[in-house]
DNA sequence: ATAAATTTGTGCGTATGTATC
DNA sequence: GGATACATACGCACAAATTTA
């Protein structure tokens, strides 16, 4: 293993990795010297200063401890586990959301029976909240974070609060959303192989014009809408424009209400609809009552996630099966895995391959 | 203050020390901006690095932190000042219920602006579980607790751990529902009251045979049910016990359904059902509708709580409102007030009263 | 026992890069 | 773009602790 100048991670940290890595593969065992500060220097042909860098945060980090005069060591597990917390930190968009509740159930069932408890982040669809959430469970020390991203469909502003994360060697685990850049750990949905599923759907009952609704900033939500393209352009129909609606408000502030009025003023107007989750969904399906219009005898609609709602409601909701509560677990499982193998460069990624649940709102064109 | 070259302690180290004990003395506060480490080079005569040196130690050992570009700043918590672990503990029986996550909501909303965070404790309708989370709870040494009990209307088992709890100091709340015996503080809504505006309703529109459908171990649930009975004596009507239903599984399992079978085989049905939630009001409303029976046409529906799904049914549900947010603010507030008061004895009780909420589910028999 | 060599600790100077305002 | 603040990195010197010749 060499150190790489042109690297955009600092050689301080590389080396850092380095001794890491042995010490982890058992190269280098507790209480046994590692090479001198001045052995280091001409190994990785790099100054005293930097060597010291590295070794002083490792130390502090409780890898090493050094002698003075004699030399530097590599300190045993024992004062490296038992800084643990034993605390997991949980922040996602909305506590409150329909989904997200089952999630957390899902990672409290797999991590209390192990003595780990959640503390939980509402980021509230503000990524200044998530920040303040991510630098708080850093201050916290948790010993792993499970998080749904923000706004995961823009840039984030809160990158390097990640990487603040992996330098100090706290595993991460995105879940229902992921932010591409950082390569991380995660646990989704295959969301446009579930677009795709939902459109197809209504192309095969005969539906030529069908309108989606879906929400721009987020990632799940935009890919849904490339796997409706997708069906669309396999199946041949035209792709128009003034089907496509998209917002950005929070979900409780009723955005498929304005939308749907919208798209019956059109002149030949959707005879079917694929709302991005099963809330959007059913405020839909108030909206088009309110105009008169009866599921699926005149509109057709696709929801998303199959939630308590999409059985809840008058008329039971095409939807597509999301695994909620599982992928909890999953992503539970996940963290845990990271947190004992104590790997920071270890990327596990999971997706599930979602289920298209036919109940009573389509109708067939044919 | 100042560095003297002449001290036995390194220079680094008397920096330290100098800025510690200004920290300490509330001279610089949390999130407040320290010197850069150009002016205190200047100040103190020493070098940068040597200013790194001491500022470096400082940020691991958590008295600074550092923003790139814009200056190292004071840290808060996580020390020396207190014993706190600004935790608070939240159990509650089912975290993916729909009304708590909206309590939580709430809670946070409070508590996070004050440099609080919670950790989750999922009972799960279990009171062995709950047992788990309350002696977790006090090990982690949580700065308070809000907890809303598990089968409150039976003799909880678990009694022994809010004595724990007192014993140790931890104030704690209970929320929505408490357990009479403990005299703790708590936030709730007059559960009696709420029942009796429910029933007097459908008393008020005409109708004489007013089936309940409740959960039997649930004190807001039973209380519902005492007010119902009030109203039914208020206004003279029998009362019969074949229209009274009562269920212990967790709302999940659908308890509604057979029920309704039940309600609706036997000679004079009922005209009108009051269920002590929405979601087992919204399981009522699918029974019935299976059964051919309309609402409000054939049956008018009462639910309790005034949640997301009663707006979203096909017919609005008229129900009773809950605070579920303000009373997680509430229950917030208090126990922040109980941790800064840290008086045990200090006991505070908040009862909410509730209002009906009138929507399309019923109908005049006039 | 002493001196020399090695190893870590402290400290200064300088330069360049990157983030923020 | 410029000013400011922190981040990385190189070089040098000397001190203190320890080992070894």
């Amino acid at each position: 293993m060499k150190i790489d100048p042109q690297s955009p991670l600092p050689k301080y940290h590389q080396l850092k990795e380095i001794i890491k890595e042995s010490s982890k593969k058992g190269m280098i065992k507790p209480n046994e010297r590692i090479q001198s500060e001045s052995e280091l220097m001409t190994i990785y042909k790099i100054s005293r200063h930097t060597v010291r860098h590295a070794m002083g945060d490792l130390v502090n980090e409780g890898w090493l401890y050094r002698e003075p005069g004699i030399g530097t060591f590599c300190a045993d597990r024992l004062s490296r586990t038992s800084k643990k917390t034993f605390i997991i930190g949980v922040i996602s968009v909305v506590v409150s959301n329909y989904i997200f509740p089952s999630i957390i159930h899902g990672i409290d069932n797999v991590i209390h029976p192990k003595g780990y408890s959640i503390v939980l982040g509402n980021a509230n669809h503000n990524t200044e909240k998530e920040a303040a959430h991510l630098q708080d469970m850093i201050n916290r020390n948790v010993d792993g974070l499970i998080i749904e991203p923000t706004r995961s469909a823009l840039p984030s502003p809160n990158i390097k609060y990640f990487h603040k994360l992996r330098e100090k060697g706290i595993p991460f685990v995105m879940i229902d959303s992921y932010l591409d850049e950082l390569n991380p750990s995660y646990v989704c949905v295959d969301d446009v192989l579930g677009g795709y599923l939902a459109a197809e759907y209504l192309l095969e009952l005969g539906h030529g014009r069908i309108s989606i609704i879906y929400k721009s900033d987020h990632l799940p939500s935009t890919k849904r809408f490339q796997g409706y393209k997708k069906a669309l352009k396999k199946y041949k129909v035209d792709y128009s424009e003034e089907l496509v609606k998209s917002f950005v408000l929070p979900e409780d502030k009723n955005p498929a209400s304005p939308l749907i009025k919208e798209l019956f003023k059109i002149k030949k107007p959707p005879t079917a609809i694929f709302c991005y989750n099963d809330q959007i969904a059913l405020q839909a399906y108030k909206a088009i009552t309110k105009l008169g219009l009866k599921i699926p005898h005149d509109v057709s609609l696709v929801g998303f996630d199959d939630s308590d709602l999409a059985i809840l409601s008058e008329i039971p909701l095409t939807t597509v099966a999301h695994p909620k509560g599982k992928m909890g677990e999953k992503a539970g499982k996940m963290l845990l895995q990271l947190i004992e193998s104590s790997s920071t460069s270890q990327v596990q990624q999971f997706i599930y391959k979602p289920q298209l649940i036919i109940r009573d709102s389509c109708k067939s064109m044919c």
